[in-house]
DNA sequence: GAGTGGTCTAGACCACGCC
DNA sequence: GCGTGGTCTAGACCACTCG
């Protein structure tokens, strides 16, 4: 009965999926797996570690390893730069900016992100094509306290989005989902009659603690996000 | 210089987030860093798997380990039970069964899942509601196919998600996420006007490669779905 | 071919959390 | 207290893949 982490971590979720082993059951501790599949505890640690960090089971010293009650079920979806997204699908990216301004934060946006009110920030607005048809709407907002060498970018070459990614490749990022109807503007931009439902993404991001920068990405009607889990 | 896996992981991190390490720049060998960080190999090996695995870092045999040159970004949502999601909100959760028929599988449906054209399945509608305001509608296709006891089943007291949930615990899930226009039923339903704006789910859900159930949940207008990574 | 990550072993100490 | 998982060490062999 040798194995690897993965003959052991497939071999429980197989026990898992057939009803050997129902959801709230005791899964038998470290010692006896170990035994029972002739390999260390450490091997079996990570066949179980990984099926915890999978939300398949649950955890706890002491009182051991169960089978989640109720299976923690959690899609990810990949947030793709609007660029690789549109040229994945085989068609022609291209983008312009709209709209430029330097201007004090309004007070929903520096509550929203945690930024002094009146702070100087700068206001893009951008439109992403796919051959030619509207594909995204970006409305972006850039702390200029934090990132004042924007001042200095024109966006035309790189997207807001693709320049903010080389100068803070990582960061922490709040994001929220939503649909909403489209305003006269977005519509304008779109194509489509105002009130159209449109999928909107919102991201507030922050380095070191920082509010850096704010973003709301409205799809194209008819756009839809998937993903697999 | 000794510490865990995590002080490796935090330290590493906090190298490419100054800039110390740049997007596509190449990082130590697994045994340098051992002998750097005053560790075994496989600790240092630890850190580095998990950071690969957060999409932070790239890792290759012989070539060796690099930062992403775009960072891999990906955002976890959770897919909770509804009854879960209200009851976390504070607000008392119930649910209504609105419509439940036997009926041939429709071609859409058939072809969205992969089922036999003309298949029977169950068809039910439901509203679940929080303080006993509309919260989510579900629109369900069940494959009674291979779920036949859904037949004996009155989704009375568990709604047909908790239900299934108990009767396949663990499957693989196509997830579809868009903004609809409220239809006429909806809108009734959540007590909006027509064509107001909803944040659709879709879920197509097998077991061992057989379609199981299909779902179209619909959320009250102004839904957020939000996360962080 | 040779270098780098991938994984396993055997043994150990630690820390959390029930009882 | 004491049992269970969490982590580390020291050493080893393997497998992928680049040159």
């Amino acid at each position: 009965m040798t194995g690897t982490y993965r003959d052991i971590k497939a071999d429980i979720l197989r026990q898992i999926t057939r009803g050997a082993l129902t959801p709230g059951s005791q899964i038998a501790g470290e010692v006896e797996l170990a035994e029972h599949y002739g390999v260390t505890r450490v091997t079996v640690n990570r066949a179980l570690r990984e099926l915890a960090a999978e939300g398949i089971i649950e955890r706890r010293r002491k009182s051991g390893t169960r089978v989640r009650l109720s299976p923690l079920r959690q899609a990810r979806f990949d947030i793709p730069v609007v660029r690789h997204e549109v040229e994945e699908r085989g068609a022609a990216y291209s983008h312009a900016v709209l709209s430029r301004r330097e201007v004090p934060a309004p007070g929903w946006l520096a509550a929203q992100i945690g930024l002094a009110a009146n702070a100087p920030v700068l206001h893009l607005t951008c439109l992403h094509h796919a051959d030619g048809a509207p594909y995204q709407h970006e409305d972006r907002w850039i702390n200029l306290g934090q990132l004042p060498q924007a001042r200095g970018v024109d966006f035309a070459d790189l997207g807001p989005t693709e320049w903010l990614i080389a100068q803070i490749p990582f960061s922490e990022v709040e994001v929220g989902l939503t649909a909403e109807a489209a305003d006269a503007e977005l519509a304008a931009c779109m194509g489509c009659a105002p009130g159209t439902p449109l999928l909107q993404m919102e991201r507030a991001t922050r380095w070191e603690g920082q509010p850096v920068t704010f973003v709301r990405l409205s799809h194209h009607p008819g756009y839809r996000m998937t993903t697999r889990y």
